[in-house]
DNA sequence: GTTTGGGATGTTGTATACAGATCGATTGCT
DNA sequence: AGCAATCGATCTGTATACAACATCCCAAAC
């Protein structure tokens, strides 16, 4: 069945606008008109402008003084004050799992995704990108989950999906290349240890392995950027970071 | 010169509605309509539609599959997590800002806002809450924007807008009682130590001294709830704790 | 030549109209 | 009597109309 979805537009807006934010279509500094990009998209004003707001929510855009918005830019620091802030927050949930307590069921829940991720770990050569970013995804979701509050979940939630916090959907899978597929191995390997800290209950290794992991990201970004430029317009995003 | 506010009807519905829900006007699990908001308040739907959009982001409403939203409810448990999360994302700056060094000049306005706050505090039975509010207001955002990082900042600035996190203007000032007091002066014997830490460049001191600062907040909300029931109803937002 | 005033154009913020969906209640059937 | 289905009222999501405001350009005056 086909669901029709309740607020379609809105979702449509915000999908597509989004995505040429960071694809660098309308690029960083811009200023975005309500109406051209309505009529770009062939959606009224409305779902548009509710779009927008959220997008300044997300920092993507920011609004100016006299009204309207225009794409954000960002420096290096930036990025690695992203990623910082991840860490901080899913290491937070970390501690607070581990420090309460977590239910069994849950920590085999958590337990039968790394051993997912570790099949699609197994043979670096077979790795498909995409499942790897699914995966972690939902290890990461179900650990914010284990601090057993709503409200610091939501918040891990939020900001991983700041601008570059977390590691998404970078590149095509045929483009990955083996520095790259070694960080994901590595990733792997902090996560293990992450759940066993929270299994454990040691709260303070929990966090601080946490925070670690969440720089393998900053790793990621720093290596594409110097080691890699020709594949910097392919990472979504990374045409709105200032050169240097 | 009156300014004339560029969007004053969504200011004005914002205001409004957050405040009518954490008088309790609305109360916790209601269901909001937004026609029924819209004649109350005699704006149009557009700006009320912007309004509780806000407020879902804050916290204050749930969306509800089917469109359309209710006021939340909080335990107090959500309380203490949103309190516990405030002290973190204020840490974290707090740490940046010990790590990375602060200007003079940000520290000498910090300074300032101390004197400031020594001043309103020194005599007890002369002071004014609204006053204190304000310059402990003024202190962490001076805080949160020395991390150096304009998202951390934003993000501190954001968290200390969930429900309870900070103490806001809770009572009337000539409602205020001495036990209350005495929180407000510890609260400011904190504030000098950690931006001494700060200065210091003492990061994991400064870090553990905000969190703890924080925790001030839910002692207070504690006493309140158990010691002065009777004011439960005059502290904005209460109204949405669920009994116990 | 520079600056200022004024108008034309375009953009945002707000109100409202409209269509599809939802919720509630009543009625009909078992 | 109880359950289900249908009808009506209402609500949300979306589109669009409208008015205030900002911006920009050009002309005129100093």
């Amino acid at each position: 069945m086909v669901q029709q979805e309740r607020n379609a537009q809105f979702t449509r807006s915000l999908a597509a606008l989004r995505s040429k934010i960071l694809r660098g279509t309308y690029p960083a500094g811009a200023r975005l008109r309500e109406t051209a990009v309505a009529e770009d998209l062939a959606i009224s004003r409305t779902p548009i402008r509710q779009a927008m707001d959220r997008l300044v929510d997300e920092g993507l855009l920011e609004r100016i003084e006299t009204g309207g918005c225009c794409v954000a830019s960002f420096t290096p620091d930036d990025l690695a004050d992203a990623i910082e802030l991840r860490g901080v927050l899913e290491g937070t949930a970390a501690r607070l799992a581990a420090e309460r307590g977590v239910a069994d069921v849950d920590l085999g829940r958590a337990r039968n995704v790394l051993i997912e991720l570790d099949a699609i770990v197994a043979e670096p050569d077979r790795m498909v990108f995409s499942d790897y970013v699914r995966c972690n995804a939902e290890f990461h979701d179900l650990i914010a989950e284990m601090s057993g509050s709503g409200i610091i979940a939501r918040e891990a939630r939020r900001v991983s999906r700041l601008p570059f916090a977390s590691p998404s959907a970078f590149l095509a899978d045929h483009e990955m290349f083996g520095e790259f597929r070694r960080f994901l191995v590595r990733g792997q390997l902090q996560h293990r240890d992450i759940l066993d800290a929270v299994a454990r209950r040691e709260g303070s290794r929990a966090e601080a392995l946490t925070r670690e992991h969440a720089r393998l990201a900053w790793l990621n970004l720093q290596y594409v950027m110097t080691q890699k430029p020709e594949f910097a317009e392919r990472v979504p995003g990374l045409a709105l970071v200032s050169g240097q």
